[in-house]
DNA sequence: TAACGTTCTTTTTTT
DNA sequence: AAGAACGTTA
């Protein structure tokens, strides 16, 4: 993380040792850069291509691909630093970035694949395939959807087409999947949609059946540098290879100890047989590890050398022992939470630290929890950066249904979606009417909604139905109109919002999280606000360099407007929870240890460290998937630069049940001489008398008091803690101190809205916000002014009866609805 | 049609 | 523990 340091002042090698500094200077012919953890593989790739521009290199000609979108916009920052320009015409992206960037231009190659086409996320995908399997009546309790979408993807990541996959099914089973897959492929191209593995196998049929469509790339890539190669896919590696035959200018780096995607079709054979890919390829190994302390990787290299298949290797340090490793055994998991949080105040206290120098990892998600319970009591900030994403929210989801509708009125899962939210009284039995009439007669969504008088009585749609379809057509039209104005993605999100009602219905829904909701939806807006900000920018890179004719290109009608929306909307669907993660915030980071790949902290916290959690139960019994679980756990400990504690519990709750728990097989692929236990006994010592009384001391006293850092807010003193740095929250980079609150459910509570993609925080502190039901007796008038919990604001226009039988109609924003009081939970304003 | 209550499933990991 | 899925009720 030192280059900015260094950038510019000194030339280029001196910041290299002699390994990197051959893996720089090597531009030509293939390369394999062996790098193990820590070895200063990040700073070798950005100044390899810094140095090939530098060398005269047209930036045009390089494609560099890096794992994530971060560590994509971090390379082409610092190569900016280095080199000075901005390295116009650069791709630096990840796969699925780089191949949306070709199929935006050449998707059209593809014989009936459209230009505006929009990405599924995995909850579309589960949609629709839900929707197979009820047009093939399957059983979902007999085959599960999510299994059978793993069989679709891996067999597309191994470049299967249905055909294809079905020639080679096996057993029952692979058949019916293929009759599965054949129809969610049929499903997918009828809504002009792409799964994410479409994004990368499209792709590579673009380029195997259209020479000219190859060439093109072939000739322009003279320089391909691949990140993290271990972890490539059949598809991904056949992309690559495909790009580097002509000039043999690969460059691939990474480190088989570090695979850990076997699960989502991650090949290490890829690396692994590079050299009979390439023979002429010149293999380097940085085996120097600039990181982590002396005693860490000593812990990193005993637990992984317990793997068979592997390369040997053997990493080393010129850094001090530093400190033990610690291992601390928890009685149950939140005594684990509360050690964490001890820990991190103590060192903080002691060391001088900051939050920003802790991270806490765990196997799965769902032990972010019990941590993030205990962070909020202490009043410690922290930030989750994986687990339920910001637009997964349910209405972050309606809203992008209805601009994904807008952009591509094909898309079937989005029409489903908000078709009747909020309420238009177009119910399920018409819905049904309306897919089967489309897929029958083979007329898109479309089409169908224009000429709804000609074929609604075909379709045998009641009246109502009819008219509310109507109206949802003409606003979407509208919606569509607006879009192709070319006015900012703002006003159009904007104006999708009220004019669908769907603004009006949340606020109205003041029960429970309806305030949540509109804070999400503002963070929303606040997004869209940001992309307009690079909109010119965006719109340069679309159409960069490449044979696009945006203006006259009938798909994606609109031109401008529409594109801008589409960029967009792929941002959303392709942007990671980890690519917001921000170094320099001050708050412990929460994250899983896959997300945790190629970052570095000075503290680590690993937790969790029991069998069946970590190695996961579903990886223990399976030697190859429990050694994929083992380098997980090397590279867990090998993110650590000074200090790391590894924490078990022995007890833990799962499914709201207590269990026992052993302490994981990894804790004792450690030599005891590398671990310090001390500090085990110490705590074990003062748990019974001190635990409680500490985190007294902690909750209440000054003593943490003021630290200055935060202007002044009082961190500890009782219980009320502010938001680090006054929780600027200004554009996508909102992300106020999630877990800084500490629960009384005052009114500026801020449940996780936190920004893009964050967790959304606890909603301790939430209880007693209940709306009570209306009070008994209550009369309604005509002209009454009432809110409905759902449908928000309304006008009593009759009511029959008193008190909890009346029978009250009442006009909500854009619907009429009969209610009867006791039930309906009306209340007055 | 929608609200509400009961029962069931869920936890790998992510682009 | 929390959410989804289903059935019941008005």
């Amino acid at each position: 993380m030192s280059i900015d340091r260094h950038q510019l002042a000194v030339p280029l090698s001196a910041d290299l040792n002699p390994a990197q500094g051959e893996a720089v200077k090597l531009t030509e012919g293939p390369l394999l850069l062996l790098a193990g953890a820590g070895s200063g593989k990040t700073r070798v790739l950005t100044y390899r291509v810094a140095h090939m521009i530098g060398q005269g290199v047209d930036p045009w000609s390089i494609l560099a691909i890096t794992f994530t979108n971060k560590a994509a916009a971090e390379m082409r920052e610092r190569i900016t630093g280095l080199v000075g320009t901005e390295g116009k015409g650069l791709w630096v992206g990840t796969f699925h970035a780089v191949c949306m960037r070709v199929l935006r231009v050449e998707i059209e190659n593809l014989p009936g694949y459209k230009r505006g086409f929009v990405i599924c996320d995995s909850a579309d995908q589960l949609a629709l395939l839900r929707s197979v399997l009820g047009e093939l009546d399957i059983d979902e309790k007999k085959f599960s959807p999510r299994s059978l979408l793993e069989v679709i993807s891996n067999a597309k990541n191994r470049l299967l087409s249905p055909e294809a996959f079905e020639r080679e099914a096996g057993d029952f089973f692979a058949e019916l999947a293929a009759r599965v897959y054949r129809v969610y492929q049929a499903k997918l191209f009828a809504n002009n949609a792409l799964d994410f593995d479409d994004i990368i196998m499209l792709t590579v049929r673009v380029l195997r059946e259209c020479p000219q469509v190859l060439g093109f790339y072939q000739n322009r890539f003279r320089y391909i540098l691949v990140d993290e190669y271990q972890d490539t896919n059949h598809a991904q590696y056949v992309l690559i290879n495909l790009l580097a035959s002509r000039h043999r200018n690969l460059c691939v780096v990474g480190d088989d100890d570090q695979s850990v995607y076997g699960w989502r079709g991650a090949d290490v054979t890829n690396i692994l047989e590079f050299e009979r890919d390439y023979p002429e390829a010149v293999v380097l190994k940085l085996e120097q590890n600039y990181r982590s302390s002396g005693s860490i990787l000593a812990v990193a290299n005993a637990i992984v050398k317990h793997n068979r298949g592997r390369k040997e290797k053997s990493l080393w340090t010129e850094k001090d022992d530093g400190d033990l490793v610690v291992v601390h055994r928890a009685v149950n998991d939140t005594e684990e939470a509360r050690y964490v949080v001890d820990q991190v105040l103590r060192l903080r206290d002691n060391l001088g630290l900051n939050y920003g120098d802790f991270a806490v990892l765990y196997r799965t998600n769902a032990q972010s929890r019990v941590l993030e319970e205990r962070f909020i009591r202490a009043g410690v900030p922290y930030r989750v950066y994986s687990g339920v994403k910001f637009y997964e929210r349910m209405e972050i989801k309606d809203l992008l249904a209805y601009l994904r509708f807008v952009f591509n009125p094909n898309d079937s899962v989005s029409f489903g979606r908000i078709v009747n939210v909020p309420r238009r009284g177009i119910g399920d039995a018409s819905l049904q009417k309306l897919f089967a009439f489309s897929a029958g007669e083979n007329v898109s969504l479309l089409e169908l909604l224009a000429s709804l008088d000609r074929l609604a009585p075909e379709m045998d749609l009641q009246g109502r139905a009819v008219n509310a379809l109507k109206g949802f057509a003409s606003m979407i039209e509208s919606f569509r109109e607006l879009a192709r104005s070319g006015t900012s993605l703002w006003e159009l999100t904007q104006f999708v919002l009220h004019e669908s009602g769907y603004w009006e219905s949340l606020r109205g829904n003041r029960a429970a999280d309806g305030e949540a909701r509109l804070e999400n939806i503002d963070e929303f807006l606040n997004l869209t606000a940001e992309f307009d900000g690079r909109a010119t920018e965006f719109l340069e890179d679309y159409d960069l360099g490449l044979a696009a004719d945006t203006d006259t290109d009938a798909a994606v009608d609109g031109g401008q407007g529409m594109a801008l929306l589409g960029g967009f909307l792929e941002q959303v669907a392709l942007v990671a929870d980890i690519d917001s993660y921000d170094d320099g915030e001050d708050v412990v980071k929460f994250m899983t240890m896959h997300s945790a790949k190629g970052l570095e902290f000075p503290v680590v916290f690993l937790v969790g460290m029991e069998e069946g959690i970590f190695p996961s139960s579903r990886n223990i019994l399976e030697p190859v998937l429990l050694e994929e679980e083992r380098r997980l756990c090397y590279v867990a400990v090998t993110r650590a630069r000074e200090r790391l504690f590894l924490v078990h519990a022995r007890q833990r709750t799962r499914f709201g049940r207590t269990e026992s728990a052993v302490p994981s097989r990894f804790l004792s692929e450690i030599p005891d001489d590398l671990v310090n236990a001390s500090e085990e006994a110490d705590w074990g010592r003062s748990y019974g008398a001190g635990a409680y009384g500490r985190s007294e001391r902690y909750g209440s006293s000054g003593r943490y008091g003021s630290s200055g850092r935060y202007g002044g807010s009082e961190r500890y003193g009782g219980d009320s803690v502010g938001n680090p740095g006054g929780a600027s929250r200004s554009g996508a980079g909102a992300r106020a101190g999630a877990g800084a609150d500490s629960g009384w459910g005052q009114k500026d509570h801020e449940p996780g809205r936190s920004g893009w993609g964050t967790q959304k925080n606890l909603d301790a502190g939430r209880a007693g916000q209940e709306t009570p039901a209306a009070p008994v007796e209550e009369t309604y008038f005509v002209g009454d002014k009432v809110i409905h919990p759902s449908f928000g604001q309304g006008i009593v226009m009759s009511c029959r009866g008193v008190g909890d039988e009346a029978e009250v109609t009442v006009v909500f924003a854009g619907e009429v609805k009969k209610l009867i009081a006791a039930y309906a939970r009306l209340e007055k304003t």
